[in-house]
RNA sequence: GGUUUCGUGGCCGAGUGGCUAGGCAGAGGUCUGCAAAACCUCGUACAGCGGUUCGAAUCCGCUCGAAACCUCCA
C-alpha cells in the first residue's frame, strides 16, 4: 500500500485517493446529534468514528476545520414535513423553553462525548442560529427556480430539479420508484409531489418556535440547515462531508440537491458514512425503542447489560470494527473487547520499563509503516488495532527477556503507540478511582510486606489467605519479578 | 415491491485471485511455592450449488438467509 490516505467515497462507491481541495486544509462537516433526548450508543458510532478522522487528518499534518452542528429546529416528529417539530414537542409535554431543552441536552451530549475522549468539533453551529443564512439560500434556491410557496410553506421541486440534475446521484435512488411508494401517504395535498421536501414550513398553532420569513411566520426545513451552516463555515465547496448511513437518503441527498441550485455545486468532495450498531442483528434506534443509552450504557443499568461498560471499552469495542460495516452489540464481544484493551494498555505501562539492548529482535519501523498504510487504507482502525497488538506481543517478549529492543527501537515503539494508541484511536487510560487514595495505598503497602515476609518464610498458607481475602473484596495481587502489585477488579 | 449491502472457525471481527489477520474463549507447554500475568504451540473457517481461472473466501450466475434505506432515526 502507498503512503498515501485512501477513502471510500458513498458518491463513487469507491475508495479514491484523499485530495484536500485547498492544499493543507481540510474542511469537515458532520451531521451532529438532534438535542432532545439523551445520546444513545447509536449516536457514539458517528462520533468516535469521526473524531478519530479528525485525529488522523491532524496527524498527517493538516489543517481541518471540523464542523459538527446541534440540530435544535426543523427536525420533524413523523413525516418530514407534517410532524410536530421534535425540539417543540418536548418542550411543549414538558412545559419547558424550547431553548431550555436543547441546552440541557447539549449539555448532556456533550457530557457523555466528553467521556468517550471525543474530541469537540471546531465549530458547532445550532440550526436555530442561522435562520437567516437559511432563508438566504431558499432564496437563492427560488431564483434559480426549484423552489415554489404554498400557503406560506416553501417546497424543493425535485421533479424539476431532476429534469436538469441528477437527484439520487448519492444515494442511487430512482425518482420514477419514490412515486408509487410514498403517495400513499395522507396529507401532501401541498406539495406538487411527494417526494418535494420542504425548505420552509409556516408554524401551525401549536408550533412555539417560529421565525419571520418573507413567506411566513415559521421554520426552516430540516435538511437546509446542514447546507445552509455548511456552506457559511466551510464555503460552497468543502472536503468531507459525514454523516451515519442512515441519513444517506433523503437526507444528504436533498442537500445536495439543495447545494446544487443554490450554489452551482456539489458541496462535498467525499461523502463518507458509518454503518450501524445493530442488536441482535437489528438497528438499535430510538423509533425501535432498543436503543441503550450511553449513561445506562456505563452504568450498567439496563437489562441487556450484564456490567458495566467503561467509555474505553466502548471505544475500544466501536473502532474494533470498520466504520462502514455494522457492528453487532453483545456482552460477549464487549467483554472480548475490554479484556483485549486492558492488555494493551497495561502493555503500553510495561513499555516505559522495557530495558534496552544492543540489537533489535524486531523491526519497530515495518511496524509502523503497517499501522500508516492501515489508517491509510480508508482508516481501517481493525488492522491498525491488529498490528497493534503485535507490538503488544513484541513489548512483552522484551520485557520477558525473550527478544531485545535498542534504545532507539523501544523509543521508537513508544512514539508509535503513543501515536496510534493515544492521540489517533484517542484511547487514553482510564483513572483508576482507587489509585491515588493515601489511605488504601498505605494500608496496602503494609497488607503486601506482612505477606511478603511470610512468602520469604515459605509460610504459603498465611500468604494464601491474604491473596484470598484481598481477592474476596475485588483486590487481586500479582506476584511479579519486581515484587508484588496490587490492583482493584 | 424498489434501491443498497451482507452471510468468515465457539463468539466478535479483518481480508476485492495465490502468501499468518487480530482480539476473546478453549487445549497443551514454559515460568512461578501455588496462582495470576506474560511468552510459545494448536483449531486449518469462509451459507449452498454451478461457472470463469493454472489457482477463489475474494470474480460471475443462481438458490437460501439476514440487514439498512424507500416515513423520523447516528
Amino acid at each position: 500500500m502507498e503512503n498515501k490516505l485512501f477513502v471510500y467515497n458513498t458518491l463513487s462507491r469507491q475508495r479514491e485517493l484523499f485530495e484536500p481541495i485547498h492544499p493543507n486544509h481540510v474542511g469537515m462537516y458532520v451531521c451532529g446529534p438532534t438535542v432532545y433526548g439523551d445520546a444513545h450508543l447509536g449516536h457514539a458510532r458517528p462520533a468516535i468514528t469521526f473524531d478519530m478522522v479528525f485525529r488522523y487528518l491532524r496527524h498527517l499534518g493538516y489543517k481541518v476545520r471540523y464542523v459538527r452542528n446541534i440540530t435544535d429546529v426543523g427536525h420533524l416528529e413523523n413525516d418530514a414535513d407534517e410532524g410536530e417539530d421534535k425540539i417543540g414537542k418536548k418542550a411543549r409535554l414538558e412545559e419547558l423553553e424550547p431553548m431550555e431543552v436543547v441546552q440541557y441536552y447539549t449539555d448532556r451530549y456533550h457530557h457523555d462525548m466528553d467521556l468517550l475522549n471525543v474530541l469537540m468539533p471546531s465549530i458547532e453551529p445550532h440550526a436555530s442560529g442561522h435562520i437567516i443564512e437559511q432563508i438566504t439560500m431558499i432564496k437563492a434556491i427560488f431564483d434559480a427556480g426549484f423552489a415554489y410557496e404554498r400557503n406560506g410553506s416553501v417546497y424543493f421541486d425535485v421533479e424539476k430539479y431532476s429534469k436538469s440534475h441528477h437527484y439520487g446521484i448519492l444515494s442511487g435512488r430512482v425518482l420514477e420508484d419514490l412515486l408509487p411508494n410514498t403517495r400513499e401517504l395522507a396529507g401532501q395535498d401541498e406539495k406538487k409531489n411527494s417526494f418535494d421536501f420542504a425548505l420552509w414550513k409556516k408554524a401551525q398553532p401549536m408550533h412555539i418556535m417560529h421565525w419571520p420569513s418573507p413567506w411566513s411566520e415559521g421554520f426552516p426545513g430540516w435538511h437546509l440547515e446542514c447546507s445552509a451552516m455548511s456552506a457559511k463555515y466551510l464555503g460552497e465547496r468543502f472536503d468531507i462531508h459525514g454523516g451515519g448511513m442512515d441519513l444517506l437518503f433523503p437526507h444528504h441527498e436533498s442537500e445536495i440537491a439543495q447545494s446544487v441550485a443554490a450554489h452551482h455545486c456539489d458541496p462535498a468532495k467525499y461523502w463518507l458514512h458509518n454503518n450501524m450498531i445493530t442488536i441482535n442483528g437489528q438497528k438499535m434506534g430510538k423509533s425501535l425503542g432498543n436503543f441503550i443509552k450511553l449513561d445506562e450504557f456505563l452504568s450498567g443499568n439496563h437489562p441487556s447489560l450484564e456490567k458495566a461498560y467503561s467509555p474505553m471499552t466502548t471505544r475500544f469495542f466501536i473502532l474494533q470494527a470498520h466504520y462502514r460495516s455494522t457492528l453487532d452489540f453483545s456482552n460477549e464481544a464487549l467483554q472480548a473487547a475490554e479484556k483485549g484493551l486492558q492488555k494493551l494498555m497495561k502493555s503500553i505501562e510495561t513499555l516505559g520499563k522495557l530495558q534496552a539492548s544492543a540489537s533489535s529482535t524486531s523491526d519497530i519501523s515495518a511496524l509502523q509503516a503497517k499501522c500508516y498504510a492501515a489508517m491509510n487504507d480508508d482508516f481501517n482502525s481493525p488492522i491498525l488495532i491488529a498490528h497493534l497488538f503485535e507490538g503488544v506481543r513484541i513489548i512483552n517478549s522484551v520485557n520477558d527477556k525473550k527478544e531485545s529492543l535498542t534504545a532507539e527501537d523501544i523509543a521508537l515503539l513508544g512514539k508509535l503507540m503513543n501515536a496510534f494508541v493515544t492521540e489517533i484511536l484517542g484511547i487514553i487510560p482510564e483513572h483508576d478511582p482507587n489509585k491515588g487514595n493515601q489511605v488504601l495505598d498505605g494500608i496496602m503497602q503494609l497488607v503486601l510486606e506482612i505477606r511478603n515476609n511470610a512468602r520469604t518464610n515459605k509460610d504459603w498458607a498465611m500468604s494464601d489467605k491474604i491473596r484470598d481475602e484481598l481477592a474476596k473484596v475485588n483486590i487481586s495481587v500479582k506476584d511479579t519479578k519486581e515484587g508484588a502489585t496490587w490492583s482493584v477488579e
